[in-house]
DNA sequence: GCCAACGTTGGC
DNA sequence: GCCAACGTTGGC
């Protein structure tokens, strides 16, 4: 069992959206690295949901992946913002995971609590410059959030 | 709204 | 394969 954290703008989509409609793809992911982290999920892993882009910024809750590697259907779509012309149809570029909504902290932990507890190298969110949408977190690290979420 | 960081694109 | 130009992310 791993850990992650993947980041959405609440304004796109919050953990309220997730909590209305239990399952979601977590589609969208345009990003080599983060897709291979995406595409090494099992089911089972836990995911820190990170809202970015919004005040205060920062971990509100957790999710639990419920399908591993599939197929981002965005990418296929003309209509959508994601759609990948480029994309091969045979052999798919952009692979995602099914997730679970699991809970809401009573209290977000924001990234300035973060940044207070955790260093660079234990935590990349905390790193400055980091724009990587989905990573993962040590064991040791994700207990210690899971410790001080409420 | 600014801008630093950095990934991607495309000409050569 | 290099690298300048460009676009996006995301904190502030």
């Amino acid at each position: 069992m791993q850990y992650w954290l993947m980041k959405s703008e609440p304004d796109v989509y919050s953990i309220d959206d997730l909590a209305r409609d239990p399952e979601e793809i977590w589609d969208g992911v345009r990003n080599y690295q983060a897709r291979n982290f995406l595409r090494s999920m099992a089911v089972g892993d836990l995911a820190f949901f990170y809202h970015s882009n919004t005040k205060p910024p920062g971990i509100v809750g957790l999710m639990t992946i419920i399908e591993a590697d599939i197929v981002d259907p965005t990418q296929f779509d003309s209509a959508n913002k994601y759609y990948d012309p480029k994309s091969p149809p045979d052999n798919p570029r952009w692979r995602t995971v099914k997730v679970g909504y699991k809970e809401t902290f009573a209290n977000a932990i924001t990234l300035e609590t973060l940044k207070a507890t955790f260093t660079p190298e234990e935590l990349l969110v905390v790193k400055r410059g980091n724009r990587l949408s989905v990573m993962p977190v040590a064991e040791t690290v994700a207990e210690r959030i899971l410790a001080i979420a409420p």
